[in-house]
DNA sequence: CTTCTCACA
DNA sequence: TGTGAGGA
């Protein structure tokens, strides 16, 4: 093990477990080499507003996996030829598929069916 | 050593 | 996207 891309970082992602998805918490270099990308685009990508990483107080970056999924789709749309400007409109609008998408799947099935609370009967 | 910002190519 | 400078 001399090289250990995913145990590498200053922050530590287990520090209590909190079993949350959302905030494991990576280092710039750490996500940088996650994502395959160097750490001066990730800051490029955070100024197009593609991702919103925290910050720790002393104002290093810290990204969730959530960033970090998002970072992998942003260089998918890159190599597509997109621009940064064009990657955050194509990230919103997925983004709200997929929770229109959810929405649809939610009302569709799982509600009791001919008869349930949306039909106020009289 | 790592990260931060700004700037230039 | 890569590199450099200058600072914390």
């Amino acid at each position: 093990m001399t090289t250990d891309p995913t145990a590498a970082g200053q922050p530590d992602p287990q520090a209590s477990g909190q079993p949350s998805a959302d905030q494991g918490v990576y280092g710039i270099g750490v996500t940088s080499d996650l994502v395959g990308t160097a750490i001066q685009n990730l800051r490029a990508y955070e100024r197009a507003g593609l991702v919103m990483p925290s910050r720790t107080t002393g104002g290093n970056r810290l990204y969730s996996p959530h960033d970090v999924a998002r970072l992998r789709r942003i260089q998918v749309l890159l190599k597509q030829g997109l621009n940064l400007a064009g990657i955050a409109q194509v990230l919103d609008l997925q983004d709200d598929n997929q929770r229109l998408r959810s929405q649809i799947d939610s009302i569709t099935e799982a509600d009791p069916p001919t008869a349930g609370e949306n039909p106020p009967h009289p």
